[in-house]
DNA sequence: CTTGTGTCCTGTAGGC
DNA sequence: TGCCTACAGGACACAA
């Protein structure tokens, strides 16, 4: 569910309200959601430490503590992070960190795809293969369009999945995607080996331009309301989105019908009059 | 190595 | 109301 500009949200906020909070209990409702180490040595290895910062690498979030370790978090489709006052477990909590000050953390996973994971020191162990392999991100200033057509080079893949590739565009999912595609004015099954220089420069800029909207607007909560802010709140970007979601609506620009198409198993929408 | 497909898991929405 | 299907902001393990 979340993509860069969601988890980007999510760690300014918990960032400002738990920098310097000790954990004193990790409740875990839910083992499967550990994804490294096992259950109880996550748990004591947890207890006591003190959230020193909250970083954010594409879309896992990692809370570094002292005296030593990393807690990182990969929320996949459906998982929440909500900070809360009580002792009542939320719906589908499977992960509570309670701190000292007063109120938890608590991780929301409806379907249990989300992980948990504590690591002590640089070597991460092979279930967080994915976060070593990350790709620049779009929003560093050294993803340029040296760098995305040399990913590009002899790849014959659609261009949509190698945006979706961690490896190559670190934090880009389904909906930025989407976006970029549409203010780059490319079709999303283009093969990634014949865009044109041009078209990866725009690819770039329009990369840069969606995900920093989405941050600056909190994320984009669609109508269902799934993604929150950790405080309850809504983000504002669901509004401003061009093609995503917006299948059979005419096109803000051109007036065009937004087509969606199956890419795999996924949605993919975009619109026939400005992209091609 | 690359590419496409299936799988993990659960909840919800919509059709009949 | 109940049943069934499709779909969901992700990432992997596979087979070819």
């Amino acid at each position: 569910m979340p993509e860069l500009p969601e988890v980007e949200t999510i760690r300014r906020q918990l960032s400002r309200v738990l920098s310097g909070a000790r954990i004193v209990r990790v409740v875990v409702r839910r083992a499967d959601v550990i994804g490294y180490p096992a259950v109880g040595r996550f748990q004591r290895m947890l207890r006591g430490k003190v959230v020193r910062a909250v970083r954010r690498r594409g879309k896992y979030l990692v809370f570094v503590l002292s005296p030593a370790g990393k807690l990182i978090v990969h929320l996949r489709l459906s998982g929440h992070l909500r900070l809360l006052g009580g002792d009542a477990a939320a719906k589908h909590e499977r992960v509570r960190f309670v701190f000292d000050r007063g109120g938890s953390l608590s991780f929301i996973e409806p379907r249990a795809l989300g992980r948990v994971y504590f690591v002590e020191g640089k070597e991460l162990p092979p279930a967080l293969d994915g976060f070593r392999r990350l790709g620049r991100e779009p929003i560093d200033r050294r993803f340029d369009p040296d760098y995305l057509s040399a990913r590009f080079q002899g790849r014959r893949a659609r261009v949509k999945d190698l945006l979706l590739d961690q490896r190559i565009c670190a934090g880009v999912g389904n909906i930025y995607s989407d976006e970029a595609l549409f203010f780059a004015g490319i079709r999303p099954l283009r093969r990634a080996d014949r865009l044109k220089s041009e078209e990866i420069s725009r690819l770039v800029r329009a990369l840069k331009m969606v995900l920093r909207a989405g941050i600056k607007n909190l994320g984009t909560t669609m109508a269902d309301g799934r993604y929150l802010q950790p405080d309850g709140a809504r983000g504002r970007f669901g509004d401003k989105l061009m093609v995503y979601g917006r299948a059979g609506e005419p096109c803000r620009v051109c007036g065009a019908k937004v087509k969606r198409i199956k890419i795999g198993s996924r949605s993919s929408y975009f619109c026939p009059g400005c992209q091609s």
